[in-house]
DNA sequence: AATTTTTTTGCAAACGTTTGCGACAAAATT
DNA sequence: AATTTTGTCGCAAACGTTTGCAAAAAAATT
């Protein structure tokens, strides 16, 4: 079965092509009444138009990419929902890929994308690429690039994140107020600037309101890595009273351990960290957490790109901010 | 900064367009000589072929659609991610489009597919949407649609989905060998055949081999719907003591119960679910589980799909087996 | 009735590719 | 030396749109 065209239409109706063009669109120019027939018969033989041929007319296409390392991580998810909630109310379509923290990947899916001439994409970096001249060259394109969550130290780019400082030091804050003695505080990914931010924060916080809480700072990038650093610090009877756990991955493999070891919570040990609140909810009782909101991200970042694609180039770095959550774990 | 186009890179090489188009993809007619310059100037160039262009000429697209009711959840996550792998290594690009388990979101993405001329899609049908016209007018137009986990009835579709029946009757297998006495089997959306097939299984075969095992059937389509039927039948001391939980989201109502109730696993209550795994395995003692791999059925349905778009209609129901994986909670 | 204005429609080029067919030269065959 | 084959390349049409511009028809103005 062929596919319904203009021409096709335009033909039936003894009609110019042009004609049935802005027909379908409303233009101004054309008659009610042959605007009337030509929807009659554009909706009869369900006429969908071809956004190939649009696209190589105009020379825009209305497709937005996404690159996530993951899609199946919580934060990811609702950032990528925010994004496609507005592309649908703005006619956009997304195309989401991912990189599997893989900047092979990253790359590849950076082509495709280039290839289906995707007016602008949400990039959030893989673990430690910095080939920034690849998405130079797509802004350079006229493709608006906006970095989130994971961005780039470079500053031409557009980019939105989570306040990560405000969001570790709120976590410190709570630490204290639990008058905690000994604390664990497992960070994610070295490499990542994201990683450094919080960290530097919640360190310096630590340091300067709260000197005599020994800390101790450990780096997992899985949670069975983040399993095996809190059996080592809980196991030498060092009576560790509170952990920190940056990601939620990090904290599924801290409470693996502390379900192993039957620890109480809060009593043997207080629990908190940075999440958006799904992991944290599955525990008993709650783990109280600072919430990261990739939906609220999301919008943001969605106001950015079009704020690129329409105007100048507005090159900032705006962040979403956070709040604490009270579960039972402090 | 303008695009590079093949007019562009015959106009610099005083070639027509038509060599520089052959050359590029290394057809026969063209000397090595002209080839090995074409090649160069493209590359330094850094030309990248106009997907639209080469749509709007040969009519396919090299684009896979995928419709999942959301892509929060680690199931249709690995179903993704195993049909993206392949796609990847057979040059196709994927669009992800969520219809939010709801039908109208699915009818507007399939708009966004058939505008966008994606070569076929794979579909899991949102919970109460059976308007299979639109995906019987999709393969007219030869666009192979493939049905994943949630399938229609109909047979006039290419099917994949985990073998429902056996993984209900796995779960019931080991109910059995329990010792159960009173249980509360909790399944998902009753509309949905593969509710209605796992039910019908697993009630046909209690019955047979355990007649003597109470058992309660409930419905429930999300985690907080499942805590409340958890809580009328725990609660009134009927000595409930196994549940089985036909989805993660069921699990973590049911689970989260328990825990308010302090309820002892397996002690007081034995409890399986079916799922992926990483739910069950985030309390402890692990909950036991019949494993349903959706990375496996992604690599069946993209199969299925080849077959489709090669040859003739392989209208085909096939399903991927399941297994049983022992937690402690049994 | 002749002119101007307004309304409605069509022509044709362009977007960047692919591809059947023909053209031309060089090489191989008679 | 005349012919055929082979190796390289270009012409031009087509894919389905959009849009500036011209054209034709209808309505309004003199």
């Amino acid at each position: 079965m062929t596919n319904t065209t203009l021409k096709l239409l335009a033909q039936q109706l003894q009609l110019s092509i042009s004609t049935v063009s802005r027909a379908l669109k409303d233009h101004p120019d054309i008659s009610a009444s042959t605007k009337a027939k030509v929807h009659a018969l554009a909706q009869s033989l369900d006429y969908e138009p071809n956004a190939y041929a649009i696209q190589l007319r105009t020379q825009s296409s209305k497709i937005l990419g996404v690159i996530v390392p993951a899609i199946s991580n919580l934060f990811y998810d609702s950032f990528i929902a925010a994004v496609e909630e507005e592309s649908r109310n703005n006619g956009y379509a997304v195309m989401i890929l991912q990189s599997s923290h893989n900047p092979e990947n990253e790359l590849s899916n950076l082509k495709i994308f280039r290839q289906n001439r995707v007016s602008g994409v949400f990039a959030c970096l893989s673990s430690s690429s910095e080939n920034l001249e690849v998405y130079q060259k797509m802004n350079e394109r006229e493709i608006p690039v906006v970095f989130f969550d994971i961005v780039p130290k470079d500053n031409r780019f557009t980019k939105v994140r989570m306040a990560d400082e405000r969001c570790a030091i709120m976590a410190a804050e709570n630490i204290i107020k639990r008058n905690a003695k000994k604390v664990l505080a497992i960070f994610g990914d070295e490499v990542l600037s994201i990683t450094q931010k919080r960290k530097s924060a919640f360190q310096k916080f630590m340091q300067d309101f709260a000197p005599k809480i020994h800390c101790s700072y450990a780096h997992a990038n899985s949670s069975l890595h983040a399993e095996e650093l809190m059996k080592k610090f809980a196991d030498k009877k060092n009576k560790l009273d509170t952990v920190f756990c940056m990601t939620d991955e990090i904290l599924i493999g801290v409470m693996k351990t502390i379900q192993e070891l039957q620890l109480k919570i809060p009593s043997d040990i207080g629990v908190i960290s940075i999440s958006n609140g799904f992991i944290p909810n599955l525990y008993y009782p709650h783990i109280s957490y600072v919430e990261t909101s990739g939906y609220e991200l999301g919008k943001l970042a969605f106001i950015q790109m079009m704020a690129n694609m329409k105007g100048g180039k507005t090159l900032t770095e705006l962040t979403v901010d956070a709040k604490f959550v009270e579960g039972g774990s402090m």
